[in-house]
DNA sequence: GGGTTAAAGCCACCATCGTTGCTTTTGGAT
DNA sequence: ATCCAAAAGCAACGATGGTGGCTTTAACCC
């Protein structure tokens, strides 16, 4: 959404230590009490750091916080390929809810879903394109498509995330998977 | 969440007049910009009412959008009662589906989920209460369990509603609940 | 119609967020 | 060691959200 702001021009000393700490303080608080409660004053005070500081390195807290890390998974990122479609999936899955099962993420989706809703979302955009690669390059999609993992695993997961994330664990992923094979063949 | 506010006392005049054009601009207001967006000078200045008058009726604008009006599915209305598990499934994914196709009721969905997490949130209690039921009454569930529902039927339709209510149609609930009854018998 | 009083309006005030000009510190290079 | 420019700190300020005292309006009861 905004752009990303430049790294610091000095990569060292007090300038690191204020980006460390900022960072720290914006992941606590973010886990605490939710990305929509928190605003720069907190984060700066929680961090030792004068507000300023952080008002003129990164202007705003959306800025701040898709500078600092990276709390999305990466697109580039290689797909599992065991040969196995279901396989694929599941681990493919595993891998969602194991980053949506670290707090901060899971804040930052539920943050995310209050200012969706206009354009499609990159996670959306990203994991339709990672399902449709995932069943193209299977030798048999088992008369699957993308449309049917988003809505029988990812939006399982991701409504598990947001509304009741004490109910996902391990199981979670193949489960939801291996319901997608339970099909009356065509 | 708060405790829910009296209704006014006097319920003609302007007192009436108020609370109506608060109403609407609320209203508006969240569909225009989120409930994230709003304030209450806003939402005052909108509907041409003091800011001092909201902030003493109500005192705080969820307070107010809690009171206002009702922006969920009632939990006394009556169910589908066809006889027929499928048939009763879907017309409830349809009244679902229906209700969150109106802005302000997407709107606040998704203002919901940025605040969700810590506990089971009304909505998802009370669709998982009324899966048991339909299942319960049927004579056959066809090995369904409610569970299967949420993850199947309401998740996909809340994860669209938030991220992509564009893909949201008619279409949507009997497709659904058809994937249900697609099993391989046991 | 007149009186009573709840509720709306008005205004002054406080707290907090965010901005800006300036000073001080300090990382990195010479 | 010294310099200098970048970045942190400091302080004063404007803008806005929210509160409380007081006045004015008007709904409801008789």
């Amino acid at each position: 959404m905004t752009g990303m702001s430049a790294r610091p021009t000095r990569p060292g000393g007090r300038s690191a230590a204020v980006v460390a700490a900022v960072k720290a303080a914006v992941e606590e608080l973010i886990e605490e009490r939710g990305r929509a409660a928190i605003t720069i004053p907190m984060v700066a005070e929680r961090a030792g750091v004068n507000p300023t500081s952080v008002y003129r390195r990164w202007g705003d807290l959306q800025t701040m916080i898709n500078d600092i890390a990276t709390y999305r998974l990466d697109p580039k990122r290689p797909l599992p390929d065991t040969s196995d479609l279901r396989r694929d999936l599941e681990l493919w899955a595993e891998e969602f809810v194991t980053h949506y099962s670290q707090p901060v993420n899971a804040a930052l989706l539920r943050a995310g879903a209050a200012t969706a809703g206009e354009v499609e979302s990159d996670c959306l955009r990203n994991r339709r394109i990672e399902a449709s690669l995932l069943l193209e390059r299977a030798p048999d999609s088992f008369g699957l498509d993308p449309d049917q993992v988003i809505d029988f695993v990812i939006a399982p997961i991701i409504y598990r995330i947001i509304f009741s994330p004490w109910t996902v664990d391990e199981t979670t992923a193949p489960r939801l998977v291996g319901r997608l094979f339970e099909r009356v063949p065509v």
